[in-house]
DNA sequence: ACCTGCCGCGCC
DNA sequence: AAAGGGCGCGGCAGGT
């Protein structure tokens, strides 16, 4: 069964069963939605909605999990950019205006980062520019009547059945809905973060808390140590400017203020200099004001955007959940009388690349163990730092330096993965697209990319034209060699994820609904944490051992999902613990 | 008083 | 040790 919601009149909602050819509309009120939804939810439905991050909360407020559900934001983001599913113009004429407001490929920082006096004014990224009838009047997702979500949805339909691969493509739409329930669970249930804990490690790195617009005691000894070592008593060390002028007239010959570059020259100023940007950096990322801004009733609780990046990997908006330093992690501690199991997949991109590419041999030099051990074994190269940094460098696209010296090693060691990522490579240099293991495909270059090509190719075209279009180029064929690999590792570990997430959803509750007054994550184990390769589960304890199977079951179950037959294993490290920054090793 | 670009750095 | 992919965020600098 599945059922379509829209808006209606004032606030009000309308539902129609998509499975019934007979079926009328059903307009309740919005306060009536959970409890309706909930008598629905019991014939296990598929929702079909426009977007999750507007719906689901509205039902998890109200103490309901769904199954499943359709995101059309998502999903159709996923069709329109793929390759494998492409519109007929009548259809494309069809696509509503709202679908423009996903989350969707304009990301790469490629082109424009590194070509910093091309490009000009952005006007590159204004989505869905000539497709959108008047944007303003059905921009918003959250307001689209029943009928423009069945339309919608059918469209949708079409599109799937008519793509290149039917079946994968149905997968990525389901796994890529199911990660937005996900995503909207986890910031209702938060991530747990002892608040003491964390004020006890900013006070061992900072010293106690500054009054507001002070610097913390132990930044300010640092920084009077630094100026006294570069003999400089005013300089201002948050001004990269100032300080790199200051560390230039000290005789210290550095391009920038980055701190590997600072760790190449030896100075009485380098040394207290790094500590104090580090504690810089704690103090503004996940400072007191942090933890007054995210911190509230023991709960992290994020706001994630599934699909927010162009390889599918989920992005963050706010608080920064995704880039949690280390330090901090000792702060995410379990409840009383519970448990966090964390798990990650060792290795998942070299994996997921030696199936995508049926590489037998390195699948075998991976199978069982630590993949760069392998590479080793196999006599590829000599020490496992050599193989990890080959490996990166292969699916990264180094050309210079130690990794590029070693890459053609693992081409004669295993030239079906290095094939796929050199035709990826290529692919993105003339400007084409790839796509995932899924169907995802990797947006096209912008204009400034086409624009440096086309001036490369005038007759009055200069040498330095010509080199800036190769580079320009080359920087795009290196995004979309990572794009396979990366892109089709985020449909891996949302597999992963999905699997996990329905069977933690059959776990019985430790109190049953009729005794609790929370929410259901407050008696079963759920998802608190998602980090690209990473999972954190929290559970009472007495399922942490069952909780921990069904990771590693689930993980298993993703790797034959995508892979088939082909013999590459996912192993996990796993961890039963108390606090994240038990976890690590 | 804003806005935008860029740097530097945290994570994978 | 070095520079290759994906992000978000805070802060500064320079613009309007």
């Amino acid at each position: 069964m599945r059922i379509a919601v829209g808006a209606d009149e004032g606030d009000r909602v309308a539902l129609v069963d998509l499975d019934d050819p007979g079926a009328s509309a059903e307009v309740i009120g919005l306060a009536e939605l959970p409890s309706r939804a909930a008598a629905l939810e019991a014939a296990g439905p598929r929702w079909v909605w426009s977007d999750t991050r507007h719906w689901y909360p509205i039902l998890l407020r109200a103490g309901l999990r769904v199954e499943r559900c359709h995101d059309l934001l998502l999903c159709g983001a996923i069709l329109e950019g793929s390759a494998d599913a492409r519109e007929p113009r009548e259809s494309e004429r069809e696509r509503p205006g709202w679908l423009a407001a996903a989350p969707t490929l304009s990301g790469s920082t490629i082109g424009t980062a590194s070509s910093p006096h091309a490009g000009g004014p952005t006007a590159l990224f204004d989505l869905g520019g000539g497709l959108g009838r008047g944007a303003a009047a059905d921009a918003d997702p959250s307001a689209v009547p029943l009928d423009g979500i069945v339309a919608e949805y059918r469209r949708q339909e079409r599109l799937t059945a008519g793509s290149a691969r039917p079946r994968a493509m149905r997968l990525l739409l389901a796994a890529e809905s199911a990660g937005a329930l996900i995503g909207a669970e986890m910031r209702a249930a938060g991530l747990p973060w002892s608040r003491d804990v964390h004020e006890r490690i900013l006070e061992a790195e900072l010293g106690p808390r500054p009054k507001p617009g002070w610097k913390p005691e132990r930044m300010a000894v640092l920084a009077t140590e630094v100026r006294s070592a570069l003999g400089q008593t005013s300089v201002n060390l948050d001004s990269q400017a100032e300080l790199l002028r200051a560390l230039r007239n000290a005789g210290i010959q550095v391009d920038s203020t980055a701190k590997w570059e600072l760790h190449e020259h030896d100075h009485p100023a380098i040394a207290p200099l790094l500590a104090y940007k580090r504690s810089a950096r704690l103090l503004s990322a996940n400072g007191w004001a942090w933890l007054d801004e995210w911190i509230a009733d023991g709960r992290f609780r994020p706001d994630y955007v599934p699909g927010g990046t162009a390889t599918g990997r989920w992005a963050t908006s706010g608080g920064g959940a995704l880039q949690l330093p280390k330090i901090v992690r000792a702060a995410v501690v379990a409840d009383p009388g519970w448990s966090l199991v964390v798990a990650d997949a060792a290795q998942l991109e070299p994996r997921v690349l030696a199936a995508l590419a049926h590489d037998e041999a390195m699948a075998t030099a991976a199978r069982g163990r630590d993949i760069y051990r392998g590479i080793v074994d196999d006599g590829v190269v000599e020490t496992r730092d050599q193989a990890k940094v080959a490996i990166l460098g292969a699916m990264y696209g180094a050309t210079t330096g130690d990794s590029g010296r070693l890459v053609p090693r693992l081409a004669r060691a295993y030239p079906r993965a290095m094939a796929l990522v050199d035709r990826a490579a290529a692919t993105g240099e003339r400007g084409a697209q790839v796509t995932t293991n899924l169907g995802r495909s990797s947006p096209f270059p912008p204009a400034s990319w086409h624009a440096a090509q086309a001036r490369a190719s005038e007759p009055d075209a200069t040498p330095s034209d010509e080199r800036r279009a190769r580079s320009v180029a080359r920087d795009w064929g290196r995004f979309t060699r990572n794009f396979v690999v990366q892109g089709s590792a985020a449909e891996w570990a949302l597999c992963w994820m999905a699997a996990l997430r329905t069977r933690l959803a059959r776990v019985p509750p430790t109190t049953p609904a009729a005794e609790r007054s929370g929410p259901v994550f407050s008696a079963a184990p759920h998802l608190v944490y998602y980090l690209h390769d990473e999972i954190i589960v929290h559970t009472p304890n007495e399922y942490a051992e069952a909780v921990a199977v069904a990771v590693r079951e689930s993980a298993e179950g993703a790797g034959r999902l995508l892979f088939g037959d082909f013999p590459v294993d996912f192993p996990l490290d796993l961890a039963i613990v108390d606090s994240y920054a038990m976890a690590d090793g």
